[in-house]
DNA sequence: GAGACCGACGTTTTT
DNA sequence: CGTCGGTCTC
């Protein structure tokens, strides 16, 4: 057989002049954009408006960097979701070729697994390591708050939800606790020791069982980054030039990340501070205005043309934001000049809203206007429960983004546990919640069960039933352990063993739910995903890291043409476009929600939020609320419309109400 | 020690 | 309105 070896080669990679270029980017892009594309070195910030060709800017930068002979591989691309990375590599390779396929990619979380799967050991992690969920992550926290006496008889003590959201702000904005809670828990500030006991007992449990949560994954890379300079020098190098999108949505620790491996200084941060909407997971749109000081030498360049939105949606917009208190300045223009304006609509309550809404999604659909060309947006999940319902009669087609998660279904949820237990045998959490699946088991016989495992005198094997009899009368147990055992085995597929442990939960789900039967699509669902892998890690890694909910939609999306209609979240609906959106609930107390009004960087925060909400629309647009709405945190009758609307003039904004006839 | 029952509470957004 | 957490009973 013929060896092939490298040899030095002579010849110089040199970079071509514009004129050899494949690409005509003086044509393609407009001023700005152009130069954002050219500056191959040094820091960039680009601040681009809604609307005006952000993924466009990237996706020919991308496609620039390899034309000029740089390696695909030394591009790291940092999105929001691995979805958007995705798509705008396929663009690339469309301008280009598939070389952009090599191009690194992913969100934070994603880029931060794969390095730590390489390296945790060298943080006394293994390298199977679990990713904990919010729900788990709750669940850990939980179980130490009972465990450890906390939950005391008279003090109140907060609860899992908020001690995780105390965690999780300590880690992703890098503050400590004492400040966290002054500045957003005041009313547990006494209890700050035994805050900090717990929040100790959960780190020791993450590490002792080989576990950890989202926020780990960032906080243990850096702690990797920083404490192995080589390491960190190598991935430096490796990655040559970053590009990270949403730039205004990343926290603290993403920052250090990226300055960290940015010290070469190839750093392009691309963002519109008026559309941060992630406060809550430690966001900070200070990230982008601090931009320029982290890296000097930053060259800005804003994008203000906007290739969505007529110019009276624009100019609606534009006075909302106008309002805010902090930005960087921009004022959006388009050449489209014609289009309707922008309206408000009185409706008498939730449910004429809904039948609205219904009414005029036909009429566009006869005017021609394409289903997937029409969005409903709203502030809260629960908000469209109405109109679904109102869309299911009128036999609209529909998919619905954010809200509750198929993988946060409790019944997919219980499969994942135990495929989980197979790879990660130390994920006390997942054995805790299969074992609490079994008749006549309680907490107190699963933490027996799941004491002997840690102490490591019971695991799955043939042995297991010797142990378990010495301990345990429970029969199911032992099935359990032997269902648990037949496919232990590496050899057989991710599918075939989901399929085994679905044989062996679904009579526990008929017996523990009514609706089993709709459920039991949801596992079938399951599987389809599953006969994606091949490796058990990668598929838990994927379902941790990217709820299929996306997935699942993709794969019928490519089938079926794309014929529904959109409802979604404001959150989920980033980066999207639709001809028509209604916005719903625009309604003082709904958007902004009531629990906002507290602080003012909540409320501009909210204003944000409607901002991005309305940016998304590129031909009509219209905003309805409710003039009756019982609200029951406050007890009190909602009834006028958002306040972010209070004196934007009716050159703007035309004001409609209702007419029904019968 | 498991599971049913009851009362209080708070209520968003997502990797 | 539903979930969560705590208590009571079997």
């Amino acid at each position: 057989m013929k060896k092939i070896t490298l040899k030095k080669s002579t010849l110089e990679l040199v970079r071509t002049g514009p004129g050899s270029f494949r690409i005509d980017y003086e044509r393609e892009l407009n001023p700005a954009q152009l130069e954002a594309v050219e500056i191959v070195d040094g820091p960039v910030l680009v601040i681009a408006g809604a609307g005006t060709g952000k993924t466009r800017t990237l996706t020919y930068r991308v496609a620039r960097l390899i034309e000029t002979g740089l390696r695909p591989e030394s591009i790291l691309l940092l999105t929001f979701t691995r979805k958007a990375a995705r798509e705008m590599l396929r663009r690339a390779a469309m301008l280009l070729d598939d070389r952009t396929e090599r191009v690194a990619g992913g969100t934070f979380h994603s880029f931060a697994v794969s390095i730590l799967r390489r390296h945790a050991d060298r943080l006394k992690y293994e390298r199977s390591f679990t990713i904990l969920d919010q729900g788990d992550a709750e669940d850990v926290i939980n179980l130490l708050r009972t465990r450890g006496g906390f939950a005391g008889r008279k003090r109140r003590f907060p609860r899992k939800g908020t001690l995780r959201a105390i965690f999780s702000s300590m880690m992703t904005t890098l503050t400590p606790l004492d400040v966290v809670l002054a500045r957003d828990y005041p009313h547990f500030a006494e209890l700050h020791d035994d805050i900090a006991a717990l929040g100790r007992a959960y780190l020791g449990y993450k590490m002792k069982y080989n576990l950890m949560d989202y926020d780990d994954l960032l906080v243990n890379l850096v702690r990797l980054l920083e404490s192995e300079p080589e390491l960190r020098e190598k991935l430096s190098s490796d990655y040559r030039y970053i590009m990270v999108d949403e730039y205004q949505d990343t926290n603290a620790i993403q920052a250090r990340i990226v300055q960290l491996l940015g010290s070469h200084g190839n750093v392009m941060a691309v963002g519109d501070d008026s559309q941060s909407i992630y406060s809550f997971r430690g966001a900070n749109f200070r990230n982008i205005m601090d931009f320029p000081k982290a890296f000097p030498g930053t060259r800005v360049v804003t994008l203000e043309e906007n290739y969505r939105s007529t110019q009276p949606i624009l100019d609606l917009t534009n006075e909302i934001i106008a309002r805010a208190s902090e930005k960087y300045q921009k004022q959006l223009f388009t050449s489209k000049q014609e289009g309707p304006a922008p309206a408000i609509i009185a409706t008498e309550n939730e449910n004429m809203q809904s039948l609205f809404v219904v009414q005029r999604v036909l009429e566009l659909r006869e005017e021609g206007v394409p289903l997937s060309e029409i969005a409903v947006l709203f502030r809260a999940g629960y908000l469209s429960f109405d109109l679904e319902i109102e869309l299911g009669k009128a036999n609209v087609p529909f998919v619905k983004f954010g809200g509750i998660k198929f993988m946060e279904t409790a019944h997919v949820k219980d499969i994942v546990a135990h495929l989980r237990v197979l790879e990660n045998p130390r994920d006390v959490v997942s054995w805790h919640r299969i074992l609490l699946l079994l008749e006549g088991v309680g907490p107190r016989t699963a933490q027996r069960v799941t004491d002997e495992i840690t102490e490591g005198r019971l695991s799955l094997g043939p042995r297991a039933a010797e142990r378990l009899g010495q301990f345990v009368r429970n029969k199911k147990i032992l099935d359990l352990f032997e269902m648990l055992d037949s496919i232990r085995s590496e050899g057989i597929a991710p599918p075939d063993k989901a399929a085994v442990i679905l044989e062996h939960y679904r009579p526990i789900l008929k017996d523990k739910y009514d609706d089993f039967h709709k459920r039991l699509k949801d596992l079938d669902m399951f599987l389809e995903i599953a006969e994606r892998y091949r490796s058990l890690q990668s598929l838990l890694t994927d379902l941790a890291l990217e709820p299929p909910s996306e997935s699942v939609a993709d794969l019928e999306e490519e089938g079926k043409e794309r014929e529904f209609l959109t409802l979604s979240t404001v959150h989920s609906a980033k980066g999207l476009e639709w001809h028509s959106v209604f916005v719903i609930h625009v309604l003082d107390g709904r958007f902004p929600m009531a629990a906002s009004v507290r602080s003012d960087a909540e409320m501009e925060e909210e204003r944000r939020l409607l901002y991005v909400a309305c940016t998304r629309a590129k031909q009509n647009l219209y905003l309805l609320y409710p003039t009756y709405m019982y609200d029951r945190s406050t007890g009190t009758v909602l009834s006028k419309p958002s306040r972010f609307l209070d004196g934007i003039s009716g050159n703007f904004l035309e004001s409609f109400t209702l007419e029904v006839e019968e």
